[in-house]
RNA sequence: GGCGACGUAGCCAAGUGGUUAAGGCGGGGGUCUGCAAAACCCCUAUGCACCGGUUCGAAUCCGGUCGUCGCCUCCA
């Protein structure tokens, strides 16, 4: 298995310290909704932890809420409520949107707001060590110490320096220092620390929760590719100026930026398209296939258009999934290994999840052949469930039995589907339609299949029964 | 300005030295169907931004040109 790593600009081998890859995967700072963005990094990170549970390996995943920040402070005082209710609100939020997503919650969700203790203990470590220095109530990390710094951007300090003109720098030695704590103004949330009232600076939460939760190296880091610097360049040199441990973390990862028309979607251009928006339109399948379309190493581009189409190979997948096998496994079958195969494969390589995806279309259409044919699928359409489930895939049909006619009801809930979900006005339509079929009043019974086309329900007959077909989406 | 990525069919997107350039969506034709829908079959890039070079052979390596984007400042 290889894996692209940032730090050395390469593919790697993976090898993890042992059976348990030790995982940690930048989270949030709640004081907006989650957009797709974070989406994609969060999809991204799911699917590579799925897949490794899926080669053997046990995960520990770990992802921060950094739950007080400059942003929060400023967001709060802007709506007048405390900065923990702000939080609070929109780390309640962000967890609804990674559930619609089918996105598998981490082990660990430390809060920056209750590692003050282990984060103030980095800090202090890194002072005693010459690392760090306390300057007007705050502390910096002495950048120009850190021989190593810049390794991961593939960045010399002199190069940053040159391009911008410094930052700040009134109480710091060097203008590249950067905060670990934070002096405290009036009215602002602090926390007691050896160097006066305060709160964590931006990068160093990451450093103490990864300790703390993971150990001195990590196997695998992963977050959005503008966080290589400065975040993830300034969480190597806290953990590895604290430990004294090299490497702080094995294998890099990063996902590329979505962008939306010509530019990056981000806060500051304000051209953001949050989750639940994009969830009110396409369902969730669908945005896992977009997102999974392209390497995750690349941009991409949000588009209707894009969206529309993995809606529509969702549906095709889910289609498949629910053909029922009619041989009950008897006589001839197709074999499904072959694509297994190359599914592993494709995800080996860096988790190449464009050609996994052609696989399971591969596959798809295998399974449908066979069905047409009369052959069995059944260990095929095993293969084909446990492998989307790798990308996280869930939509569902499903079939229910009435008295007057076998119906099957299509649906994508993740729950079950019972007949009682069923609109009740639906039923009387399909089977007062299913009378004039009956009496070849072909015009009448089309006309009652385009009403409930109005209504959202798509009727497709087969030899056996009427299939309904829902048009939502959830 | 510094660092980096990318430019493949109508759209999205794999492939990164060697038979016919994956897959999805869209489009065209057909089979099936009362008609649809779904499914299946066939077709839809003599060519991979452009120009040179290396090679028996390049979308794939090298050089140059043009274009797009990201990071260097809060960001997944």
């Amino acid at each position: 298995m290889k894996v692209y790593n940032t730090l050395s600009g390469q593919k790697e081998e993976f090898a993890p310290q042992s059976d348990e890859v030790k995982m940690y995967v930048c989270g949030v700072t709640p004081y907006d909704d989650a957009h797709i963005g974070h989406a994609m990094s969060y999809i991204v990170f799911d699917v590579i932890r799925r897949y490794l549970q899926f080669r053997g390996y046990k995960v520990k995943y770990v992802q921060n809420v950094t739950d007080i920040d400059d942003k929060i402070i400023d967001r709060a005082g802007k709506l007048g409520i405390p900065p923990a209710e702000l939080a609070e609100k929109y780390t309640t939020s962000y967890f609804e949107d990674m559930d619609a997503l089918n996105i598998e919650r981490a082990d660990i969700y430390p809060r920056a707001t209750e590692e003050i203790p282990k984060i103030i203990e980095v800090i202090q470590g890194l002072i005693d060590k010459g690392y760090a220095y306390p300057a007007g109530g705050s502390v910096y990390f002495r950048v120009r110490n850190d021989p190593d710094y810049g390794k991961l951007a593939h960045r010399s300090l002199d190069s940053m320096m040159a391009g911008e003109c410094a930052v700040g720098g009134e109480e710091k030695e060097d203008p590249m220092d950067f905060a670990l704590w934070k002096a405290s103004k009036p009215g602002e949330p602090y926390w007691e620390s050896p160097w006066g009232e305060g709160r964590p600076g931006w990068h160093i939460e990451c450093s103490a929760m990864s300790l703390k939760y993971l150990g001195d190296t990590l196997d695998i880091h992963g977050g959005g590719q503008d966080l290589v610097f400065p975040h993830h360049e300034n969480e190597i040199a806290q953990s590895e100026s604290f430990t004294g441990v090299k490497p702080f973390v094995k294998y890099w990862l990063h996902n590329g930026l979505v962008q939306l028309g010509e530019d990056k979607m981000s806060k500051s251009l304000g051209n953001l398209i949050t989750i639940k928006q994009a969830l009110e339109k396409y369902s969730p399948d669908a945005m896992r296939i977009f997102i999974l379309s392209s390497h995750y190493r690349s941009p991409l581009t949000y588009s209707e258009e894009g969206l529309e189409a993995a809606e529509r190979g969702a549906e095709r997948i889910a289609r498949v999934i629910s053909r029922d096998d009619p041989t009950g496994g008897v006589g001839e079958a197709l074999n499904a290994e072959p694509y297994q195969k190359q599914f592993i494969e494709a995800m080996d390589d860096d988790f190449n999840t464009p050609q996994a995806l052609a696989v399971l279309f591969d596959l798809a259409r295998g399974i449908n052949q066979a069905a047409d044919s009369g052959i069995s699928f059944q260990d095929a359409k095993g293969v084909l469930l446990s492998l989307r489930a790798i990308l996280g895939l869930r939509r569902r049909d499903v079939v229910i039995e009435v008295p007057t006619a076998r119906l099957t009801i299509t649906t994508y809930a993740p729950t079950v589907v019972t007949e009682a979900q069923l609109p009740p006005e639906i039923k009387p339509l399909v089977e007062e339609r299913e009378r004039l079929r009956k009496a070849k009043k072909w015009q009448e019974a089309d006309k009652i299949r385009a009403k409930l086309d109005e209504m959202g329900i798509i009727l497709e007959d087969t030899p056996e029964s009427t299939i309904i077909r829902w048009k939502r989406k959830r």
